[in-house]
DNA sequence: GACCAGGTATTGC
DNA sequence: GCAATACATGGT
């Protein structure tokens, strides 16, 4: 089906480092793998084509695009005086933040520690391969927890992910045990849902931030890195030491959307950071 | 061959 | 509490 989307823009989102499974098929064209079905979009002049129907479309990809949010409010609201913030929002104008599985973001985000966009990409896929159903298009669906808490340590150890597989085995234990299911993540106080998702082995306050933002939809999780540090670092000094805490105070309740689009500008535009920080 | 990559757990003060 | 350190893998 074809649909006219505002404020939406493929390669924004797929550079913007929340999703690891997209699949650049030429220009302006992505398949894209969730919920265990593949979606391909192709993009022209603000009119995307979705290889799906309309009963699908509703279903599951309106949610996961976050069609039903006014994102040209948010990027009035989140830019305001400052000159950064407005080159960052003009720059990704066409962010969004995805609504994924939950499940699959807590391992995408455990699997990126101290790792490089590339390779988190490889990884994520080699684990898919590993123990996901394999899809009619040829992908694999992403594993449930059941299928990576089957995985034996010599399986896990394929993937290469160091360190990190242990922390995955240990994150399927608590998802398919004592850890809250998502409804309750959703509505739980911030801190509270962030201090369950760290009772994970390898979950720390930016993966938990991560996974409540990109996989519960809740824009009040502010991610911190190294490059969001050194932003606010550069754009708030007077708040070094009070992150994340306090960025829903400067950002309103869009916080986390607006490091979205911070994050993505100060990724393609390095020299504007360090010239300050250096 | 250092150095870095969307960090975290552990240790030592 | 808070800074220093190790952690595996692969790409510049």
């Amino acid at each position: 089906m074809q649909l006219s989307i505002p404020d939406l823009d493929l390669r924004h989102i797929y550079e913007s480092g929340q999703c690891f499974r997209w699949e650049p098929l030429g220009q302006d064209t992505y398949r894209i793998p969730a919920f265990g079905r593949t979606l391909t979009v192709r993009q022209t002049d603000g009119v995307f084509d979705f290889s799906c129907g309309a009963g699908e479309f509703d279903a599951l990809w309106r949610s996961y695009f976050d069609l039903d949010t006014d994102y040209a409010a948010i990027k009035a609201r989140v830019a305001p005086r400052d000159a950064y913030l407005q080159a960052a929002v003009a720059y990704g104008w066409g962010m969004r933040i995805l609504r994924q599985d939950l499940w699959e973001v807590i391992v995408s985000f455990i699997v990126s520690q101290n790792n490089n966009i590339p390779r988190i990409r490889g990884l994520v896929e080699r684990l898919c391969a590993l123990c996901g159903r394999p899809l009619e298009s040829g992908q694999y669906a992403f594993p449930t927890p059941e299928q990576l808490a089957a995985c034996t340590e010599e399986q896990l150890a394929t993937l290469r992910a160091g360190w990190r597989a242990a922390y995955l085995a240990d994150a399927a234990q608590k998802v398919l045990g004592p850890l809250p299911g998502p409804e309750t993540l959703a509505t739980l106080p911030l801190a509270d849902a962030r201090a369950a998702l760290m009772t994970i082995h390898g979950v720390g306050p930016k993966v938990a931030d991560c996974t409540l933002l990109y996989g519960l939809g809740r824009w009040d999780a502010f991610p911190l890195d190294v490059w969001m540090k050194r932003a606010m670092a550069r754009l708030f000094p007077e708040e070094t030491g009070k992150m994340p805490e306090s960025a829903p105070a400067i950002f309103g309740p869009y916080a986390g959307i607006a490091q979205q689009y911070i994050f993505h500008y100060c990724r393609c535009h390095p020299e504007e950071i360090r010239e300050k920080t250096a």
